[in-house]
DNA sequence: CAGGAATGCATACAAATATATGTTATTGTC
DNA sequence: GACAATAACATATATTTGTATGCATTCCTG
């Protein structure tokens, strides 16, 4: 029988293993067993099991494709975030039904629903890196503390600005010299939620992202 | 026994398994089950041959956890780059073995292992609006045009820059006022990936993406 | 209100899949 | 060369998991 150098064998099984795990498609131990040629189902098992004592992968017993990579386990939640209109612009609540896209957010700690995402039009946060054309990752919540970068709804209108608490007042500051800070009483200011991410998409990749 | 309202039920079942798809963890029928409180297999299973009947979602044949997105989904094609380490640092390869984390990335149009990302530290991209701290998601390429922000290695140090070519001679240039162009002939260029996309977390999330 | 469609339950069965037992040959080390 | 470690093979078993059969209840439409 065949045998290949010490180790590099498992170098094939381990990267065959994470870049369908990477994919989304979780592999069988059969399937790597003919994915790397082998004539018998134990072969791909010990060298996965070698694989788990090495820390390079983790296993779930007893589990179907249980194999997973390690860190990147414990809570990967990845969910959709739709992409529901643009800022500054007017009510948002309506895309909700027809969204231009969805991104893909690492949504640990945060509830499945919070989260929407909105295109930014103005230069009036250039300053803080936030260029026109930008993605911002909004969680829902009703609050900010001095600091914030939040989407808030004034009036008919919903922006992006870094937020601050003066007292009974309420200060929208654009980050761009050009742009005046918004002051007005807390009781108009609508916080809509917090900016947690911003993207920037560079590359069309077949007009992904919205 | 209950029941709820036509189409409610249904919707919960896709929104569970497609995020569940997007985490990279595809589940059973009686993991369905157990998530949407039915007391038998077979409620779950009709949702989702329901699923399938209406295009939301493909099954592989008597495949464990063989439901999947069909390739029309916006999102279908989430997967997960590694974060390799940081720019300006040196030899990037030796990375990929212990990654500090993953990001899920909308990967339509890229093969599954062209994607990686890494942690932008220095300041020399600002003008561009990558700040210290950014990530920037990395298609492996070997060419480049000119304007493209490039992950490129000279020696033993990668860079991130925006690629210029100028006859026999490239230039990486960045973009920030005080710092200088790199000039060198093409040989000594090794052009690693282009930067797709760039992202700022600005809420920890507990401890997510990195 | 009749009837179909949809939701749901309980259980059985078969295919897929992880895991275990035992054996042989090759590599590397002392 | 002796010996342990590694790679690989062949096969068997237990668990997981997709699929199928049958029936009860509720919603909706005509």
């Amino acid at each position: 029988m065949g045998r290949t150098p010490a180790g590099e064998t498992r170098e094939k099984v381990f990267a065959f293993v994470r870049d369908r795990l990477l994919a989304g498609q979780p592999p069988t131990v059969r399937e790597v067993q003919e994915a790397l040629g082998f004539r018998a189902v134990r072969t791909a098992q010990q060298h996965l099991e070698r694989l788990v004592e090495e820390g390079r992968l983790v296993a779930g017993r007893h589990r179907a494709r249980g194999y997973r990579l390690p860190g990147s386990v414990p809570g990967a939640r990845t969910v959709l975030a739709p992409v529901l209109g643009r800022v500054p612009a007017g009510a948002l609540d309506e895309a909700i039904e027809d969204p231009d896209g969805y991104l893909p957010v690492d949504a640990r700690g945060v509830a499945a629903g919070d989260l929407f995402a909105l295109r930014v039009c103005g230069e009036s946060m250039t300053g803080a890196g936030i260029l026109p054309g930008d993605l911002v990752i909004v969680r829902r919540q009703p609050t900010a503390v001095n600091g914030d970068v939040v989407v808030a709804r004034v009036g008919d209108e919903a922006t992006v600005k870094t937020f601050r608490s003066r007292g009974r007042r309420v200060e929208l500051c654009p980050e761009n010299p050009a742009f005046e800070p918004i002051v007005l009483d807390a009781g108009v200011v609508v916080i809509l939620g917090k900016v947690i991410e911003v993207r920037r998409i560079l590359d069309a990749r077949g007009g992904a992202g919205a």
